[in-house]
DNA sequence: CGACGTATTGATTCCAGTCAAATCCCGTGG
DNA sequence: CCACGGGATTTGACTGGAATCAATACGTCG
């Protein structure tokens, strides 16, 4: 599958015309392949477009004066990156690519005529910044209420609903090349913790993560240890439609 | 003041052309006063506009099944409330009243083809849903990696930025109608523990804060004290701009 | 094989939660 | 004007979850 096509498909699914979708690709760069740990956007960079990321992970983090960090978003295929950077014209944290990633630019510069032309295109943007944020939102729940472990659940939960994942019945599973210091700086935990809290939801028979693989035993009873509803992760105006 | 005013003052300082400002204020209906206290938006309601907040101080949160809440935003004069209810047409999480407050609703349907009349007005509310990310990156960034007293701080600080506050050399001070359960809510911590914190920045000379009312003694110490940077709460893309 | 990053384990400390009581504050009504 | 009541704040004692420190295994790659 060609590059364009990803992307109108993806635009498409959050509900963008056909023909908006197709002016999109249309303006899209080559796509740019990442390094895993490539720096994709500098904090305090001006932003020469939108990028979205087509295959791979990414992460946009901060980091302190004490050298800690915290992961602010996961972004996965079909993502805006960074769209703060671009709407604010200057990036306020890093995005690196966690594993090999292409990316596709949108320049501003043929971008933003096409936010004149096609005001649904403005509109479908902000409704996907509006996603990016309910995903920010529930991460925050569960940093500020949820135990650790059902913080993590629900974490892998997510994750198993949006990065490329293999489902059959009660068996998910999905590559997810995070270290277990980078599911801590996600999650505002310590390695360590989350290093024991992993192997509770193993010995409890929930998982099995190892070797960048993560696979999911019981999606069932996952979810409800996590307390877990996929509804902020939709992508159109109306409650989850099922089929095209 | 009459309510148009204060609309087209917010939009312009959020970069919006003078024309498409007005255009919006127009179609703005009276404003509705609430109660402290009282309910504007439910989980799962169809938002039937665009609300703006444009006097008091609201909030949004998350229930969780054991009781506990989590506030996921606070809403300053001129903020949008629960732009994702508009924009997903569902909304995630409640949103309350913390003080009397003054409302303002975009209807739906007067506002959509003002969007495609001047698609500037997309790219704003675009831009203004970004900065509310920011604030909820920073609070993340709180939760996640600062100790309990450098959180506090730090939302102290952009409570006395974004509130309208009475700023006078070092000392600066706003009304704060949150009580130590509702602090609580919006760090993730307990009740208990935000008031040892407090009684902290109260004995190191930070802050006063009672009645409803904060006064910030030491603006320089605190901010350092934060590791605040009022940058990620600017308007306009460009690095913050002095004067008109 | 050696080396470095990652994962695991154990021991200990400490920050923050919980429980519970006392006090304060303010509005209300007798 | 004062007694009452309920929410908010404060305090103390205790518990517990997660951090920290440190050492050991594991694995992958040159």
């Amino acid at each position: 599958m060609q590059h364009p096509e990803v992307l109108i498909a993806n635009f498409k699914a959050y509900g963008l015309s056909p023909e908006a979708a197709k002016a999109l690709a249309l303006i899209a760069e080559a796509p740019k392949i990442l390094k895993a740990g490539a720096k994709l956007i500098e904090e305090g960079y001006a932003a020469p477009g939108l990028h979205i990321l087509v295959s791979g992970l990414c992460k946009t983090y901060r980091t302190l004066p004490n050298g800690a960090a915290q992961t602010l978003a996961l972004m996965a295929p079909g993502d805006l990156m960074a769209c703060s950077a671009y709407v604010l014209d200057r990036a306020p944290s890093h995005v690196i690519a966690v594993s090999a990633c292409s990316v596709v630019l949108l320049p501003r510069a043929r971008l933003e005529p096409l936010l004149d032309l096609y005001p649904d295109i403005a509109r479908t943007l902000w409704r996907m910044t509006a996603r990016e944020m309910s995903i920010l939102q529930e991460w925050m729940v569960g940093m500020g209420r949820r135990t650790a472990a059902a913080q993590l659940a629900h974490l892998l939960c997510e994750l198993i609903e949006r990065l490329p994942a293999r489902r059959t019945d009660g068996q998910h599973c999905c590559d997810l090349p995070l270290t277990q210091m980078e599911l801590a700086d996600v999650m505002g935990l310590s390695p360590v913790h989350v290093n024991r809290v992993l192997q509770q939801l193993r010995a409890e028979g929930f998982i099995e993560l190892s070797h960048g693989r993560l696979n999911v035993l019981d999606w069932n009873r996952l979810t409800k240890a996590a307390d877990f509803n996929a509804a902020y992760l939709a992508r159109t105006p109306e409650p989850v439609r099922v089929g095209s």
